[in-house]
DNA sequence: GTAGGTGCAAAAGATTTGCAGAAAG
DNA sequence: CTTTCTGCAAATCTTTTGCACCTAC
């Protein structure tokens, strides 16, 4: 895979975000940087970044595919309500291996968590200040 | 939320998949028993069982979004090399609890965990019949 | 009876692709 | 040099929506 020059932007300007932009936003961050970069060229980047594990894709259910860079390592939650997405700099350990999955006959190469949950401010709103889980824990 | 004729037979015809159906297959299994069923009215049943955790959505790292029925409960894992998606009947504890998130100020409301990895297929074409994986487990 | 649901068709969005010229290694 | 990548624009694919008519409750 060749460094060029849009390549190494792309991958600066979604370094340096604190948030999880798509692809149009990448494309919106990169521009004042080199105009004539198209649309296409974001798109195809960002799905190489994301083949060759240099960024993460990440659906979080619903709309356009978001974009992340993935150091350091973390996992990602949304609010199920304002489809807000925040960082989980997860310090717990999920122990996560090969045998979780042996009976399939895949051999793992990796694994996402995506949460969901409500965000402080829609918890807020819902006059639910302190943490009183109202459903399981489970999808 | 009605249970109508159309709600019930997309229900049944996902429960009854073992595949993971995209909307428009969906569309394609419940028109031999509903001929004048739209694809419309299935995008928006879909939306509404996901959103009332009847069924669950998957996006699964690209293409158009996959459906599946909740039960029993399983995760999902995905060829990175030919993009086939199997269930994971997860054994082992994992263990996922409000304090992962704590830090975020989220409540916590369910999590989805995805993995990739090669199916058996593929690694057989890889020439890689036995488990040794060749990166590390992380994305 | 009425709020929520449906079919249809069109619109809106997101992503991919063909091609000719540019540039990385 | 050769191979991969880019810009552009059009094409494709997916999902959403407006509207008038239905139907579950």
């Amino acid at each position: 895979m060749r460094m060029t020059r849009q390549r190494k932007l792309i991958l600066d300007e979604l370094c340096k975000a604190k948030s999880h932009p798509t692809a149009d936003e990448v494309y919106k961050l990169v521009r004042p940087r080199m105009p004539r970069i198209s649309l296409g060229t974001v798109y195809r980047n960002l799905d190489q970044l994301s083949a060759s594990g240099q960024i993460v894709k990440l659906t979080m259910g619903g709309g356009p595919m978001r974009f992340d860079s993935t150091f350091p390592q973390h996992h990602h939650i949304r609010c199920s309500k304002c489809g807000k997405v925040d960082d989980i700099i997860s310090g717990p350990n999920i122990k996560i291996g090969q045998e979780m999955v042996n009976e399939s006959g895949y051999e793992l190469v990796g694994y996402k968590i995506e949460f969901h949950g409500l965000c402080p401010r829609c918890r807020k709103r819902n006059g639910n200040k302190e943490g009183k889980p109202q459903s399981s824990a489970r999808n």
